[in-house]
DNA sequence: CCGTATCCTCCGGGATACTG
DNA sequence: CAGTATCCCGGAGGATACGG
């Protein structure tokens, strides 16, 4: 199978979509260390609103990488379980968040840099010759 | 320093909000490649549109990821160039792009099931006992 | 407890036109 | 070529209320 993510109509561009939503990742970093109830994660997932998170399960859910489990107790208890599709994914998104964490501190010196050098010389925005950074 | 993802102020969420977005994603992996003029990367990038290369590549650029080069040839040309901050990010982010070309099929299979199921039995939708899925 | 339903707002992002 | 500027629309997502 050709599959090349570049092409708009590519069907890994679903995954990529779905990767690309800070929530799936909290979720699965979460659900990989242990099944969830609902509530759970809506309080451990700081920031996330019920609805989006039930509809951020249902999609991981319809995706295949999370198994949604009803126990018909009174009243009734829904758990959320990563499925063996979602751990083999696990890994990338943990090197994700690991990413993060170690080099937030550069990002956001990066950050201080730019906002900084984007009115700085305003009387000389082009002074250095040959290869420029954002004059 | 406490840095935990899971919070909702935490700055790591700055990180995760920039990767959470598909474009960042295929467009560092063409940097990864070699540098890239505006326009190379709008055809080979299938589907974004000017306006958000721009801004994307503008937050890459912020956030240290990407360095922006300009030329001051006539007309003037622009080059985008990964930063090494950058390159220690690519591999994960590549892996991403592997793990959707060797599962896809895998969730399409599952959604495929989960539509299908999701209408199956609607006269008995609670048969089986214990743990159900979705019933 | 575990959601769905509804309303409403905001803004991401497409389309288009224009500039250095 | 490499953008910026403007308009505009649909849909994401918060708040709230309700149902099984």
């Amino acid at each position: 199978m050709m599959y090349d993510v570049f092409q708009r109509a590519c069907p890994t561009r679903l995954v990529l979509d779905r990767i690309a939503d800070k929530w799936t990742l909290l979720i699965l970093l979460r659900l990989e260390e242990e099944p969830r109830r609902f509530n759970a994660l809506r309080r451990e997932v700081d920031g996330i609103s019920q609805k989006v998170l039930s509809q951020t399960l249902r999609a991981l859910e319809r995706d295949g990488l999370v198994q949604r489990r009803v126990y018909p107790t009174v009243p009734v208890s829904v758990e959320y379980a990563i499925t063996p599709l979602g751990r083999t994914l696990t890994g990338t998104v943990d090197a994700i968040r690991r990413w993060a964490q170690d080099n937030i501190e550069s990002v956001l010196a990066a950050q201080k840099r730019y906002d900084a050098g984007a009115v700085e010389d305003p009387q000389n925005p082009l002074a250095r010759a040959g290869a420029l950074e954002r004059g």
